[in-house]
DNA sequence: AATTTGACTATTG
DNA sequence: ACAATAGCCAAAT
């Protein structure tokens, strides 16, 4: 079975410890893609039911979660991050502190 | 095979 | 600090 990108990047956000966040660029970055982070949120997008995927520590880089505020998604991810300790004031994290690889 | 599509990012005004 | 623009490239259609 040829390992697509799509897993290569699965793996990755898989690799992020609890309580941290990566950006978009840095997993497509540590999948070796490059610069593919629109990839990156399309390949979460696309995650297969039954999944074990911590979607939700992935941010854009500027700390700001990537969906609109007040939105369910967006509910889902503030809460699952609030759990692992992440900080979450007006959309947003703290990246400076919360960021995986600073 | 060609075109469209994105849970992005860096740059510019 | 914020809005618009351009660049990015694998996958889906």
């Amino acid at each position: 079975m040829e390992p697509t990108r799509e897993q290569k990047i699965w793996q990755v956000v898989l690799a992020i410890p609890p309580g941290r966040v990566a950006s978009y660029g840095q997993v497509a970055d540590m999948a070796g893609l490059g610069r593919q982070a629109r990839f990156v949120g399309k390949a979460l997008g696309k995650l297969p039911t039954g999944h074990s995927v911590p979607w939700f520590r992935v941010i854009r880089t500027t700390g700001q979660i990537a969906f609109p505020e007040g939105s369910e998604t967006f509910e889902r991810q503030k809460s699952l991050l609030e759990d692992e300790g992440v900080e979450v004031v007006n959309g947003r994290v703290d990246i400076g502190r919360f960021r995986w690889c600073p």
